[in-house]
DNA sequence: CAGAATCCGCGTAGATACTG
DNA sequence: CAGTATCTACGCGGATTCTG
């Protein structure tokens, strides 16, 4: 039987868990599409409250690079700069919409589970 | 409008999210799925060949915190301890399923937008 | 076999200051 | 407005040693 790693080093899926595995992509992504698909820097900033303009800028960076926003440079002053969702973005965010209904059918039951793990009495050593 | 992040503070995705958005828990969950839910710990190290033991123990005891993993103690010499997916871990597994058959059908074009990204001329400042 | 305990490097992310 | 440039910290994850 092969191991999981020879298989996941090249692996579509390991690529793509990396490229969202961090703390803001999933949620500027969502944001993008829960607004239209198109908002500006500190619009996004504002809307996703609490976000540090350094982490936003390499989110963005990020999610342009593998295709799933694209960035437009209006050559104005003062300068405005759109953050649009591509069509590859959108077909990820709807993954990420069947996540989260996962999430809300199903919380609950891992909340109950992490009491009752938490509640639960130490194994006592055998004497 | 609400920011994310008032609505993401208790949201149940952004905690399904942290439960799993680590190097290892992805690859523990579909490693027990594809051996018919149940597997002994040094099955797992060897099989995921990279972890390191305190790593898996602590994905699996987070995971059995979460109700994903069923830890089954044979107080047998030496000891035996299984590890078994759970309904709710096999629910979830399933949705990675969903989320590998993206992966497989546009890490192409993922990686495609990276070298178009990366090969991208500077912008070349305004004289 | 299945861990527990400890030490430590490195990267992610935050804070702050500055700019075209 | 939309960034860039630094500095710093905190914690994830790896390596090693030891145990019932």
């Amino acid at each position: 039987m092969d191991t999981v790693q020879s298989y996941l080093h090249a692996c579509p899926a390991r690529t793509v868990l990396e490229a969202i595995t961090n703390k803001w992509t999933v949620l500027v992504l969502t944001s993008l599409r829960s607004n239209g698909g198109t908002m500006r820097f500190n619009e996004l900033r504002r809307f996703l409250d609490g976000i540090t303009q350094k982490m936003l800028t390499q989110t963005l960076r990020s999610l342009e690079r593998d295709g799933m926003v694209r960035r437009t440079v209006y050559p104005t002053v003062p300068p405005r700069v759109d953050y649009s969702v591509t069509e590859l973005g959108t077909s990820l965010g709807e993954l990420f919409n069947t996540f989260g209904e996962w999430a809300n059918e199903n919380v609950d039951r891992i909340m109950a589970a992490r009491t009752e793990f938490d509640t639960r009495p130490a194994p006592e050593p055998v004497n």
